[in-house]
DNA sequence: TGGTGGTTCTGGATCGATCAAGAACAGTGC
DNA sequence: GCACTGTTCTTGATCGATCCAGAACCACCA
């Protein structure tokens, strides 16, 4: 038996050549570069080609030359089922989306980053730029992307230094929820907040793991609350901070029938995500807890449901799908350069940081405080 | 000027082994396979690593000489966007991603497979197999999945000769839907179908089309309600038939609009998608038809909103997130053999293709024909 | 002394394409 | 007849790794 090898090579380029008696690279070029030989010759190749049964140039080997392996990478927080349930992290994917197909680019994804060590999930991915979204410092994820010099976009979080951020405008967004309800007469507030650690901690706010924070967002969200507060001659005493490990309804629930049922109740919510307010507004109901009447509410996102609420849900509006759109369009267009107009409108820019502006919808989950 | 190339030349594992005084074998086995290396040489090429900034083999490189590329393509009908707002798809995504996981694969998203014409957008991709889903027949970019060779695994649609198929029971499910209605006592009765082709009708059904059908679903599923109406001596005459688009609640109000605004309205409709029932119920509540007093309603699927509607849903239950986890499981294990049990319980397995079995789930959309 | 076995490491072929430089040839204008 | 411009095609190097076969070395035992 002098079989050399099980499988009996596939059949090449080369291959193809060889039996049309023409170079390489004119096989190549009949695929790949049609003007660059005669259009009969390359009729001649391409029916060879279809004769043999080749299928076209393989697209590894082509990526190892050139250099572009023709897909954007997207890096989860978590599973993809569970990016799935959420509409934040759908419709940041569907800005995604929007920009490779209008390239023409795959989109490939790389999910559990928190979860995930294993540098593999990243070393062994063909890419041509990630884009991470909402994660921890230190994410063994992201440094390897880092390490490996792969150009990257952060979506909102974490903001490194040196590394292109697109993001929105945080602090600004809590400021005017903050300021929203104290201009409603609010004095006794309560704080529902996205996970300030990765550590799946759901319960009262401890001091501690705020300032040992590693999600930028839930930090910056939360001093943006602090801050309009405290302009506004709030005391800090009067403001209980529930933190949710994740951003979900019946976190949010949680945390909501908390926050109602300790001593001295609160009379309007600060929630960090839309979803945290939907379940804070489900724990109103099974309290009988009247909305807006006893209870403000206010969230952040401006997801779709939050029109659909009952009631509707007041909220700090951020571009979700614009975030997704232009963070892959700067990977594409922009990799290692400064961010710039994006042909999205006018976008504030600020060195490798793209930050989104939010805005405040009114809506009828909040109302004047009535009882003082 | 001697400057040869604007870029300096990427420092790769070669020349990690040259400053190192070792061979590139020894470099490689440091970093993939580390019992072929003393611990302490080891521990020295990856330092060196560290310091010169290499951060491990090239993903494409590896990728062309082992001939793996540690992802799976997953083949969309639709843009990504609509498929993430389809819940049908994004529960198969689901099942897709499960597996992916367990394996530590990446999952590339390859979209707009019924427009796209352009080969590259296969060619160009670097994956280990095809998951292909719902397409029509002759799908140029299915065909240059075939033509290329790699394995490849249809879920739903198109059924074709050779191609691995995972399936449900489509004609069994749909018979049971019907006979369910049927022994309810309805005779008249509406049928709302998913496209037979990718042209974007919406309207009456019309024989014509529905016998050069390409989408292999609808054509099934209205052979299965056919033949249970058939066997329970409905005359043909007494069944219309509406051709939707799209699986999506817009068209399946329209769909319902019209069934019961004509001369003689139905009693029951049969719907093949569950998006395209509830857009029916939300017609009857606009018509002030009541459900399931006036009107019998059962859709297909049973999505998570089948439940939660008012009324709840009568559907006839696949499972969505299984079907997409065993057609992963099987591109990955069997490529090329034959299915077999994928650890998901009993099977039915016959040839290439693989139908999970359905089941009728009985809500309170569906209820005994008042009016004869 | 020499044979055997086990580690540890190396050299060179190989994966399947693209690309730069140049050869061969034809056509054009003077 | 010559230089010049294009077009068409080819040669050989290259992308950056992995893998096979074997060299070198050490230890052990007969």
């Amino acid at each position: 038996m002098n079989q050399q090898s099980k499988a009996p090579r596939r059949f090449t380029l080369r291959d193809l050549a060889e039996s049309l008696g023409v170079s390489k690279t004119t096989v190549s070029n009949a695929f790949s570069r049609p003007d660059q030989l005669s259009p009969e010759l390359r009729e001649r190749v391409l029916e060879a080609a279809r004769a043999e049964g080749y299928a076209g140039p393989n697209p590894v080997a082509r990526m190892l030359r050139t250099g572009r392996a023709g897909a954007l990478g997207l890096i989860l927080p978590e599973s993809l089922p569970f990016a799935l349930d959420d509409p934040t992290t759908s419709e940041l994917i569907r800005g995604i989306a929007d920009a490779c197909e209008e390239r023409r680019l795959g989109l490939l994804v790389v999910p559990g980053a928190i979860r995930v060590r294993d540098p593999r999930a990243i070393t062994d991915v063909a890419v041509d730029g990630f884009i991470a979204y909402s994660l921890p410092w230190h994410t063994p994820v992201l440094e390897q992307v880092l390490v490996r010099g792969v150009p990257v976009v952060v979506v909102d979080e974490p903001r490194l230094p040196g590394v292109a951020t697109v993001s929105v405008d945080d602090p600004g967004g809590a400021r005017l929820a903050a300021r929203h309800l104290v201009d409603l007469g609010h004095r006794r507030l309560g704080i529902v907040t996205l996970p300030f650690k990765p550590d799946g901690y759901t319960g009262r706010g401890d001091e501690a793991r705020i300032a040992g924070a590693t999600f930028d967002v839930a930090r910056r969200r939360l001093a943006g609350y602090r801050a309009a507060l405290s302009e506004a001659g709030v005391e800090s005493g009067a403001v209980s901070v529930y933190e949710c490990a994740h951003s979900d309804e019946e976190l949010g629930r949680q945390a909501g029938r908390d926050l109602l049922e300790q001593a001295a109740p609160v009379t309007a919510i600060l929630a960090m995500s839309d979803r945290l307010a939907l379940g804070v507004l489900a724990a109103a109901r099974e309290l009988h807890v009247d909305v807006p009447g006893e209870l403000s509410v206010v969230g952040f996102d401006d997801i779709a449901g939050a029109a659909r609420s009952q009631p509707s849900l007041t909220t700090i509006r951020q571009p979700l799908r614009l975030k997704g759109y232009a963070a892959a369009r700067f990977l594409l267009d922009a990799p290692g350069a400064t961010p710039r107009d994006l042909g999205a409108g006018t976008v504030p820019v600020g060195g490798y940081e793209l930050d989104f502006p939010v805005e405040l919808v009114t809506r009828r989950s909040t109302a004047a405080a009535s009882r003082t």
